[in-house]
DNA sequence: TATAAAAATACAATCGATTGTATTTTTATT
DNA sequence: AATAAAAATACAATCGATTGTATTTTTATA
């Protein structure tokens, strides 16, 4: 009987009222009076009426949406920063749409006009691998769309990010090999053009520096740190001339295949080498023996973003100001690095 | 210099054409010469002309977006279902907006509402484990907005939904654990309200009937399903006053932690206990020892249950058709399961 | 009761794109 | 060159809600 999308001019030409009237009482406005409010709401209600955001979108040049771009929603410390980031945008009235870039820069792409297209009020970044430039972001930047990124980040002039240090937590890790009596200890970076690997590795040539260990070009192994890459690095360091005996993984993925294959090859963890990964996957405390790792507050992450965020699109005037927040990690101390040789 | 929102009245403005034509020319029409669609097309690349889709869809009625809804991304099978759906999707120029129920009703229903006020073209549900009744769905319904269920469902009459042959698995799970040399198997279930808990229980009971084996009430323990529940669980296995050798868990979490709980207790799995699980998280093949599980293949479950959805998008005719795709899921033998007693 | 002030509601433009119809321009045919 | 047919483009309504302004109605005050 009814049709199956009621508007406002429906409900106004059956009261006789006006359209705009409908609107102001369904948005509660003072200029519409109680008893009125009350019928219109009633026959709203009744109809089963449900505003259509485009319009009201389009009209108030306003989508109260964030959008949110992730390599993967299947990695652990991403999936915990989208559930901090809805939190608050739910609490904020945000809606967020997800987009997975899937590691790819042409994927990055399309997400970002898909995104604009949909006039998003604003965006939240982690980019993907293959991300060296930021020219794709420029593009929000011209429309005036405040994005923050959070964790992986290009560090563009004023921009705003969120990350946690990964500088210290880099040392952290390399320090705690050390003090562990790891001697000989390697590195698994991921691709030297992303700022967070870069200061991983900084935080690990510092440690190793300050402990007047000896640096190696040789035992930084640069990789998308994948499955794959944990086994084929593992590889190398058993074919050197010396021997290896302290792994730290810019990430769980990398250092637990790089644990399993170690197993397999007979190496003894932590005895005969010690590990250290990064992010706290929820697999490394699970597996044998269980892996010491940094943890990053994802969902910490994620909250901080968006109410970053939010700020700047509230605060137009601060659209796009320089602010870091910067989240400290900390070392989560499992069995798979302790070492303990006698020495 | 530019204003940074172009629309294709700038464009018609400057190149004194109306702004139908430009609207024409952008989309390829076949009434615009190739000539002035050149001019056009160059003059938006100029000026960095997006689309507003708020006004494109709005005017079309059309989003080409789909809904999805899912207890949580975090959770393997849902991450790799979306996976799957986002792949079929974009390949058939579908964006897609996710949202979590976080197993909560009201979030189930805030989040259609969400989706309906952005007009989604269609949604893909798996519901939360608080969803009884399905009256929030009937506004889709309502307002002719098709709909699939995947993997976690209601029985509702002429709704679609691909799904996986709970019963079947439930069966060979529990028949692979007797195989196993198991005499006494407790099973795990979630709320038996769903479907797929109710399905995966009555596999495990035809499996028993099957090998001529007693099937006790006492032996079905039914929860959410999460971490604590497995601990409990094993609380209650081990206090009763007979031996249980082995359990079917209607999922790998309350499994696993189940297989902690007991090692903890000093059992040894799977000479003690055999475990079976349901999902193939990732924990699962590297938990120590390896959880055999049945595997779900979720990226497939997904890219089907994107086809059938948007096949229902473009054939209104088949809207509300009952439309049932089961896929097989299977055993993964692993080492918690390997019993083997003699006897 | 007239009149001003205030309250309630109606009118109409607008957001940006799409699309059916009308008009103008071009091309083809005699 | 005149005319019809076809091609290209312009006009104008529309999608559904919002919002500034205008008008009507109600209330308060003299």
């Amino acid at each position: 009987m009814s049709p199956d999308k009621i508007t406002i001019h429906d409900i106004a030409r059956i009261l006789n009222v006006d359209s705009s009237t409908v609107s102001r009482a369904l948005n509660d406005s003072p200029r519409v009076t109680e008893k009125t409010k009350n019928r219109i709401i009633a026959k709203a209600h009744e109809l089963g009426y449900q505003r259509n955001d485009l319009a009201s979108n389009l009209r108030k040049n306003k989508t109260n949406t964030l959008g949110v771009i992730v390599p993967r929603i299947s990695r652990h410390f991403f999936s915990s920063a989208i559930a901090g980031i809805e939190e608050t945008s739910y609490n904020l009235g945000y809606n967020v749409i997800i987009c997975q870039s899937l590691e790819q820069l042409e994927r990055e792409h399309n997400n970002i006009n898909t995104l604009v297209a949909n006039r998003v009020d604003g965006v939240l970044v982690s980019i993907s691998m293959e991300t060296k430039n930021y020219e794709h972001f420029e593009g929000l930047r011209k429309r005036k769309i405040p994005f923050v990124f959070f964790d992986r980040h290009l560090d563009i002039p004023d921009t705003s990010s969120v990350l946690i240090d990964d500088f210290q937590a880099g040392f952290d890790a390399t320090e705690h090999l050390i003090i562990k009596g790891c001697e000989k200890i390697a590195h698994f970076s991921g691709p030297m053009h992303l700022e967070i690997y870069k200061n991983r590795c900084e935080g690990y040539k510092a440690a190793l520096l300050k402990h007047d260990m000896e640096f190696s070009e040789e035992l930084i192994f640069s990789s998308r740190l994948m499955e794959q890459d944990g086994v084929d690095n593992v590889n190398k360091i058993i074919e050197l001339p010396y021997k290896v005996d302290g792994i730290f993984s810019a990430n769980d993925v990398a250092a637990i295949s790089a644990l399993q294959q170690l197993k397999r090859n007979g190496y003894k963890i932590p005895e005969d080498i010690a590990i250290v990964g990064f992010s706290n996957e929820a697999i490394s405390a699970v597996i044998e023996p269980s892996l010491t790792t940094i943890n990053q507050p994802g969902f910490d992450i994620g909250k901080r973003a968006a109410e970053l965020l939010i700020s700047q699109i509230t605060n137009s005037n601060k659209n796009f100001i320089n602010e870091k927040i910067v989240i400290q990690a900390s070392l989560v101390e499992r069995d798979s690095s302790q070492h303990n040789m006698a020495f």
